[in-house]
RNA sequence: GGGGUCUUAGCUCAGCUGGGAGAGCAUCUGCCUUACAAGCAGAGGGUCAUAGGUUCGAGCCCUAUAGGCCCCACCA
C-alpha cells in the first residue's frame, strides 16, 4: 500500500490515469451477445469547436451514465465522433486562406475541398483532445465524422430512398438567403431579433384618377421594386371600392392591381399592403393565390439586380436611402413614423437574411413526422424533463418542409445530375454518363451540398455501420439515452427520432435527457463577444476534472440552466480533497495492520451502523441514477463520505485504532475498508480520476475501479436497531457539545458527563458507546445511572429522548442561562406537541392518512411527551433552587 | 399573438409520486485535536412572490394576479 500526498493533486494524477485507461482499452466495446449493451452516440462537436462549457456538462452528463452502467455489467457502447459543420468549417477555411491571399473562387472546387479536408486533419481533433481531459470514457477506437465514407454513403442512400418515395423534391420556393454566406438556410437557423427601424407611408397613384393615391406602409422600401400588387382585406369598407383598379408603381412605372386577401389586417398600419412575392414569405404565399408575377430584384449579395432598374448595383441598403430620397422629391412619402419591428438574422454571421425565390431540395415533412410524433405520445420515447414534450409538439404541429441544398462546397453534395443538353434530372449515387431522356453523355452533378443536420440525423444508426447490416447496428441500436441541450430539440433530437423510424423502423433511443445552459456568474450567456466564456481546460488545470464534473452536476436539475462560479469549483475540489484524505488515514492505518476478513458477527454497533448505511446508499444512489436524477445521487453521495463517515464514522473509530489491547480493532479496519470501497465506487461515475487512483491503491483484488462492481444493496449489510443505537448516541453527543459551546468552554477543558436514563435498554446503549463520550464529547469521565443520584444539582443539562444528560461544570454554570436554554427547549416541546395533538386529534387524519403516517404520529408523540417530562421536572429542580 | 419556465436563508440553487423547510458559499463564535485549516465543533438567518381554491394535511396540485427569463410566430 503506497502512502498518499498531504492534499489531492489532479494535475499529476489525471493523465496518467487516462493514458492507463486507454491502454488498457477499457473504454472499448465489443459485441458481446452474452451482455446486454448500453449505448449513448455522443453528439458529434462541430471540427470547428473549442471545449466549452455546454461540452463539458454534456460530456460529464454522458460519461456518469457509461460508466455507472459499464460498473452494472452492460456491455457500454459510447460513441463518439465529430460533425463537418458546413457552413462553419467552409467558413473557418475561407479565412484561413484570406490570410494567405487566396480567395475559394480561385481555387475552384477541388482544390477548396483539398484544402479544407487539410484544415480538418490538423485542426478537427482539437476538440476531442480536449474531451480527453474531461476524463470521458468514450470507445475512441470507433470515432467518426460524419464526411468520412460510411456516413456519406449513409447520407447517399437516405437522399436517393427519400427522392424516390417523393419525400424530397427540389422547387422554386421563398428560402431564408444569407448575403453574406451567399447560401440558402433553413428557418431553424434564422434568429429574429427585435431592431428599431421605420415605417415608410408611401402613396401609390391609381391610374386613371388624378390625384388618387393608395397609402401603403412599408419597413423595406427598397423592396419596392418588386411589387406585383397591393393588397386589402375584402372586409374592408374602407377600400372596397379600390379592388381590381390598377397602380402605378411610383419610380418604377408598372402598373399593378389591388387585389382583396384576408392575410391583411384592417387594423395594422394604414390596412393596404404592397406585396412583393419574391423577397417576402407572406407576399409569396400571397402571389401564388392571386396569380401574380414574382420579380427578383435583388443578386445573391444582396445588391440590387438588373430588374432594379437604375438602382442596379446599389447595395440593399443604399438603395433603400435612394428611393426613400427620391419618393420624398416626387412627394410620395407621406410620412416616417419609427417602428421597431422582427429581423430575421443568420444565427452564424448575423447578417440579415433575405428571403429570395430560389431553385431549393426540400425534404416533405408531413408523412416523415408521423411517427416521431406518435413515438413521444405514446411514451416510446420519454423526454426529460417532461415540459420538454411540449416544447417538442410546439415544433413537430408547425413543422414546414424542411429545405436541405445549401449553396456550399464543404459537405455532403446532392447526388442529382442533369443533363447538360435537356435537363433531364437523375438522382443517383453515381454519375450516369449517359442521359436516359436524349442519350447525349453531358451529365452535370447538383452544385449544392446538403445542410450538415441531414448528416446528423443519420448519427445514431450510420456511426453503427448503417446503411450495411453489421453486427454493432444489430446489437447496439437502438441507443439507449441521449444527452443534449434543449436548445437543439428542433435541429437534430426530432430529426435523429423520424430519420431513426423511416430508416431502421425503430426509435433511436428510448430516453432523452435534456440539459440546460452553463452561464456565467451574473447569469448571462457565455459568448465570445462578451469574452465572459470559461473555459473549461481553464479549470481543470487549476482544479482538476473531478471538481468541474462534480461542479457541474451538483446542485443542478435536468434541463435548467445552470451559473458557473469558481467558488463552486473550489467546494468541489475540497470534496475530492477531503475524499483523498480519508483515504489516506484509512491507508496509513491499514498499512499497520491489514484489514482482515471478518464476521458480521465480530462488529460493533458503530460498524453496522455505518456498513448499513452505505449499503442503504447505494440503493438510493443507484434508484436516483436509473431516474437519471444525477444531482440528486451526487448529493446524497456527498453528504454520506462528509457528514456521517468522515466527521462521525472515522471520529468514532480512531480510539478503537489507537488503543493497542482493543479487540476490534480488526473489524474497525474492515469496516473503513469495506465502506470506503463502496463510497468510491458509488462516487467513481462522477469523479473517476481521483476514485481510481485511491482505489488502486488500497486494494490489490480488481485492477481498475471503472471496470469493477457497482454496489448492490445486501440484505445482510441491513442492521436496524444498531443503527437506532449509533442515532441515539450521536443524539447525546450533539447534546453535550450544544450544550459546552453554550457555556463557551474550550475543547481543551474536558468534564464530566452523566447520563440519566430510566430505560435499561437505553443505558445499555450508552454503556456500549461509552467510549464516544471521550472522543467525541470531550468527557473525562462518563456515569450512566438510572437516576439523578450524585449530580450537583447546578449541573448543565440537556434532554435527549429517553435519557437526560448532565455536565457538572461548576464555576461556569450561569444558572439563569441554564433556565432560558431549558425554557426554549420546552416551548419548542410544546410547538411540536400542540402539531402532533392536531393532527393526532383530527377525526379526519385518523380515518383519511395513511396507516403508517398516523402510527409515525403516534410515535413522535409518544416521544415529545416523555422528552417534556424530563425537561419539566429539571426546570422544577432549578426553580427550586 | 402562442407556448414554456422561474419567484424558497444575504448570494447561487436543491427539494423525487402532497405528510415535521435543505445544501454550498457568505456571516458570527470557539478550536492549528497526530487524515484533511481545501479542516473540526457550534450558531444565527426563510409569512417557500401575492390572493383564492382542492385536501385530514400544500413549497409541491388547481385558478387568478404581479414581476423576471426563454422559445416559437408572416402583423406588412
Amino acid at each position: 500500500m503506497k502512502e498518499l500526498d498531504k492534499t489531492y493533486n489532479p494535475a499529476e494524477i489525471e493523465p496518467r490515469l487516462y493514458d492507463k485507461w486507454l491502454e488498457k482499452k477499457y473504454f472499448h466495446a465489443e459485441v458481446d451477445r452474452s451482455k446486454k449493451p448500453f449505448t449513448i452516440v455522443m453528439p458529434p462537436p462541430n471540427i470547428t469547436g473549442q471545449l466549452h462549457m455546454g461540452h463539458a456538462l454534456d460530456n460529464t452528463m454522458q460519461d456518469i451514465l457509461i460508466r455507472y452502467k459499464r460498473m452494472q455489467g452492460y456491455n457500454a457502447l459510447w460513441q463518439p465522433g465529430t460533425d463537418h459543420a458546413s457552413i462553419a468549417t467552409e467558413v473557418k477555411v475561407i479565412e484561413s486562406l484570406k490570410k494567405q491571399g487566396i480567395n475559394k473562387e480561385d481555387l475552384g472546387r477541388e482544390g477548396f475541398l483539398e484544402k479544407a479536408w487539410e484544415w480538418r486533419e490538423e485542426y478537427g481533433g482539437r476538440i476531442i483532445n480536449q474531451l480527453k481531459k474531461l476524463g470521458s470514457s468514450a470507445d475512441w477506437d470507433r470515432e467518426r465524422f460524419t464526411m468520412d465514407e460510411g456516413c456519406s454513403k449513409a447520407v447517399e442512400d437516405v437522399f436517393i430512398k427519400l427522392y424516390e418515395k417523393g419525400w424530397i423534391y427540389k422547387g422554386s420556393r421563398i428560402v431564408n438567403w444569407c448575403p453574406v454566406c451567399q447560401t440558402s438556410i433553413s428557418d431553424a437557423e434564422v434568429e429574429h431579433e427585435e431592431q428599431d427601424g421605420f415605417f415608410w407611408h408611401i402613396n401609390y397613384p391609381v391610374k386613371g384618377s388624378e390625384g388618387e393615391f393608395v397609402e401603403i406602409a412599408t419597413t423595406r422600401p427598397e423592396t419596392l421594386l418588386g411589387d406585383t400588387a397591393v393588397a386589402v382585406n375584402p372586409d374592408d369598407e374602407r377600400y372596397k371600392h379600390l379592388v381590381g383598379k390598377t397602380l402605378i408603381l411610383p419610380l418604377v412605372g408598372r402598373e399593378i392591381p389591388v387585389i382583396a386577401d384576408s392575410y391583411v389586417d384592417k387594423e395594422f398600419g394604414t390596412g393596404c399592403v404592397k406585396i412583393t412575392p419574391a423577397h417576402d414569405p407572406n407576399d409569396f404565399e400571397v402571389g401564388k393565390r392571386h396569380n401574380l408575377p414574382e420579380i427578383n430584384v435583388m443578386n445573391d449579395d444582396a445588391t440590387i439586380n438588373k430588374n432594379g432598374g437604375k438602382y442596379e448595383g446599389m447595395d440593399r441598403y443604399e438603395a433603400r436611402k435612394a428611393i426613400v430620397e427620391e419618393l420624398k422629391e416626387l412627394g410620395l412619402l407621406v410620412k416616417v413614423v419609427p417602428h421597431s419591428h422582427n429581423v430575421g438574422t443568420h444565427d452564424r454571421c448575423k447578417a440579415t437574411v433575405e428571403p429570395m425565390i430560389k431553385q431549393q431540395w426540400f425534404v416533405k415533412m408531413d408523412e416523415l413526422i408521423k411517427p416521431a410524433v406518435e413515438a413521444v405520445k405514446k411514451g416510446e420515447i420519454q423526454l426529460l424533463p417532461e415540459r420538454m414534450d411540449k416544447i417538442y409538439f410546439n415544433w413537430t404541429d408547425n413543422m414546414r418542409d424542411w429545405c436541405i441544398s445549401r449553396q456550399l462546397w464543404w459537405g455532403h453534395r446532392i447526388p442529382a445530375y442533369y443533363c447538360d443538353d435537356c435537363g433531364e434530372l437523375v438522382v443517383a449515387r453515381e454519375n450516369p454518363g449517359k442521359c436516359p431522356k436524349c442519350g447525349c453523355t453531358h451529365m452535370t452533378q447538383d452544385p449544392d451540398t446538403l445542410d450538415t443536420w441531414f448528416s446528423s440525423a443519420l448519427w445514431p444508426f450510420s456511426t453503427l455501420g448503417w446503411p450495411e447490416k453489421t453486427e454493432d447496428l444489430d446489437y447496439f441500436y437502438p441507443t439507449d439515452v441521449l444527452v443534449t441541450g434543449y436548445d437543439i430539440i428542433f435541429f437534430w433530437v426530432i430529426r435523429m427520432i423520424f430519420s431513426g423510424y423511416e430508416q431502421m423502423g425503430k426509435a433511436p433511443f428510448h430516453t432523452v435527457l435534456f440539459h440546460g445552459l452553463v452561464r456565467d456568474s451574473q447569469g448571462r450567456k457565455m459568448s465570445k463577444s462578451l469574452g465572459n466564456g470559461i473555459d473549461p481546460l481553464e479549470v481543470i488545470d487549476k482544479y482538476g476534472a473531478d471538481a468541474l464534473r462534480m461542479m457541474l452536476i451538483t446542485g443542478n436539475a435536468p434541463g435548467n440552466d445552470m451559473r458557473f462560479y469558481w467558488e463552486r469549483v473550489e467546494a468541489s475540489r475540497n470534496f475530492a480533497n477531503k475524499v483523498w484524505n480519508a483515504s489516506r488515514f484509512i491507508m496509513m492505518n491499514l498499512e499497520k495492520a491489514d484489514a482482515q476478513n471478518v464476521a458480521l458477527t465480530d462488529l460493533t454497533d458503530a460498524d453496522k451502523w455505518i456498513l448499513s448505511k452505505v449499503n442503504t446508499l447505494a440503493k438510493d444512489v443507484t434508484e436516483n441514477m436509473d431516474k437519471y436524477e444525477l444531482g440528486i445521487a451526487m448529493q446524497k453521495i456527498y453528504d454520506f463520505i462528509w457528514e456521517e463517515f468522515c466527521d462521525w464514522y472515522i471520529e468514532m473509530v480512531k480510539p478503537r485504532l489507537y488503543s493497542e489491547t482493543d479487540t476490534t480493532k480488526a473489524a474497525a479496519l474492515w469496516t473503513l475498508k469495506t465502506v470506503l470501497i463502496n463510497s468510491l465506487k458509488l462516487l467513481h461515475p462522477y469523479m473517476p480520476f481521483v476514485t481510481e487512483e485511491i482505489f488502486c491503491n488500497l486494494q490489490d483484488e480488481e485492477e481498475s475501479i471503472m471496470i469493477s462492481s457497482w454496489p448492490v444493496y445486501k440484505t445482510e449489510w441491513s442492521f436496524e436497531t444498531e443503527e437506532q443505537a449509533v442515532e441515539t448516541i450521536k443524539e447525546a453527543v450533539r447534546a453535550i457539545r450544544n450544550v459546552r459551546t453554550g457555556m463557551n468552554v474550550p475543547p481543551s477543558k474536558k468534564a464530566k458527563v452523566y447520563v440519566v436514563s430510566d430505560d435499561e435498554a437505553v443505558r445499555n446503549i450508552f454503556e456500549d458507546g461509552r467510549v464516544f463520550f471521550a472522543t467525541l464529547g470531550y468527557a473525562s469521565e462518563v456515569t450512566i445511572q438510572n437516576d439523578n443520584a450524585g449530580i450537583a444539582e447546578d449541573a448543565v443539562s440537556a434532554v435527549i429522548h429517553k435519557a437526560t444528560i448532565y455536565i457538572p461544570l461548576e464555576e461556569l454554570v450561569d444558572i439563569e442561562k441554564e433556565k432560558e436554554r431549558l425554557t426554549k427547549e420546552k416551548e419548542r416541546l410544546t410547538g411540536e406537541l400542540a402539531r402532533v395533538n392536531g393532527m393526532l386529534g383530527n377525526e379526519r387524519f385518523i380515518s383519511k392518512a395513511p396507516e403508517a403516517k398516523v402510527k409515525e404520529e403516534k410515535e413522535k408523540l409518544a416521544k415529545y411527551e416523555q422528552m417534556m417530562k424530563q425537561v419539566e421536572e429539571r426546570l422544577a429542580q432549578l426553580a427550586a433552587k
